[in-house]
DNA sequence: CACATTAGTTCAATGTTTCCGAACAAAGGA
DNA sequence: TCCTTTGTTCGGAAACATTGAACTAATGTG
């Protein structure tokens, strides 16, 4: 088990984050960390962050791509890994684009 | 060859939207056609707004995808197809993502 | 300490998308 | 009529996503 790479910011294109947020387990998951980041929560799990239908291989896919794409930190807490948002790195490289996606459609609106 | 679909914005998921802007040349496509609406022009053809080295037939899938999206809006006109960004419509239903994804990586910062 | 449990990862098979050359179609010219 | 230009469609190869099963690592528990 090899530990979580974290790609720098300015490494990361904005193709590469839209298409991680371009799913809706992932966006999911992504709102959860927001929302949870916002209330002052503590990390949270991989499980805790999704939907628990989503089969735990899956998961742990989605989970790489976040990272890939720079959104998300992990680290490793006992049996468990927890994650968080890299809000304020994400909204430095692409200003208002977390704001847009996530507010535009965050639970106000049908999806 | 039969008529374009467009679909309803109400219609269109954001991670749909997402996915069709989550492509470099796709995104160019979309810059394109933003800048060239911005700027008052008539819509462009297919080959006028994406990248010359594209082969076509990716071309034509890459079109098919923003029109799925609802991004785009195509009509023949001759022999060409034209084609403009469904802008008020997609700002109505997912407010401040297009600005966000064209605005926070259009020109100024690198890609 | 041995054994079980829990949370994720890795592997491998399968399914789904995407890419793109080649053949095709339709609208104008020459 | 035949040629050219602009896209579309088809079909096979390549890339990517999904998920059950086996695995690993941390941490209980008897």
């Amino acid at each position: 088990m090899a530990r979580f790479t974290h790609p720098r910011l300015d490494e990361v294109q904005l193709a590469t984050l839209l298409h991680a947020l371009a799913d809706p387990a992932r966006l999911e998951i992504v709102r959860r960390l927001d929302d949870h980041g916002r209330a002052g929560g503590e990390d949270l799990a991989c499980g805790g962050a999704a939907a628990c239908e989503i089969p735990r291989a899956t998961l742990s896919n989605h989970f790489t791509i976040l990272r890939g794409a720079g959104l998300i930190e992990s680290r490793k807490h006992g049996v468990q890994v927890l994650n968080r948002l890299r809000r304020a790195e994400v909204d430095a490289r692409f200003p208002r684009v977390l704001d847009a996606v996530l507010g535009a459609n965050g639970r106000s609106q049908a999806v």
